[in-house]
DNA sequence: TGGTTATTACGATTTTTGTCGTATTTTTGT
DNA sequence: ACAAAAATACGACAAAAATCGTAATAACCA
């Protein structure tokens, strides 16, 4: 009964950068993080978060006087969905132009790229 | 003065696909093509291209009775920067983590995947 | 204990996007 | 020429998302 078809918007996303990269954090930390980029009330974070947690993307629990917020999303099946209605809406479902896209435009690391190489390399081996 | 920050959304990226591909078109001619995949009405898809015009992401010409519609956003450029927020919003703006996850996830015929590579050894070379 | 501070709850507003109904204009066939 | 058909113009409404103000609640400390 879990995580169908839920699509978080920019500002849930956001947040579940945060609680991603923290494993878990108050309000308070999330409105933080989040306002150094970006000019927004505390008030506002909180109401997202109150939404996500009816929405039960995140769940939480109480820590002294404060709620402290858990991801439900996991990060990799959440990024995989935006993925893929990415691909779709944005280029038309090629994932070939997405990759030559990005690989050509965003500096990528020699480590890095020896990963993707290595992915490749199995890819290959895999279809013969 | 142009092209600054235009986000197109998932309803006018659906517009821009058939007229990237098409070079340009009528809104009727649109609006069957994505009556296809989606109910929606004619005066929707109408309003939408006209709401373009209007931030100038198309420009129109009258072609008999009907407008011809044509594309002002380039697609390289648009997917580059739809690309951009994407990455940095759900992926934190790790490249290749994404391209590991459209690889990992989509077939990907053999030619496509020597071009990647091609493109991997060009950066390679580039890079020493 | 009482006042300041931090937090949550909740409603209201604003903005953006999507949708369509209806009126108007234009075209065309007979 | 004129009725039917097709297209555009325009306003209005609905839904979703984002934002914030204010009130209520809880905690802390001087």
């Amino acid at each position: 009964m879990n995580n169908h078809e839920i699509k978080p918007t920019a500002a849930e996303l956001e947040v579940l950068q945060v609680l991603w990269k923290y494993q878990s954090a108050t309000v308070r930390f999330v409105h933080d993080k989040i306002h150094k980029k970006k000019n927004v009330g505390y008030t506002t974070t909180l109401k997202i978060m109150q939404n996500m947690a009816a929405k039960n993307m995140v769940t939480r629990e109480q820590q002294g006087k404060s709620h402290v917020y858990i991801p439900l999303l996991k990060k990799e099946k959440t990024q995989g969905l935006l993925l893929d209605k990415f691909l779709d809406s944005t280029f038309g479902g090629s994932a070939s132009s997405l990759v030559m896209q990005v690989l050509g435009k965003h500096r990528t690391s020699p480590e890095e790229l020896n990963k993707i190489k290595q992915l490749i390399k199995k890819l290959e081996d895999g279809k013969q």
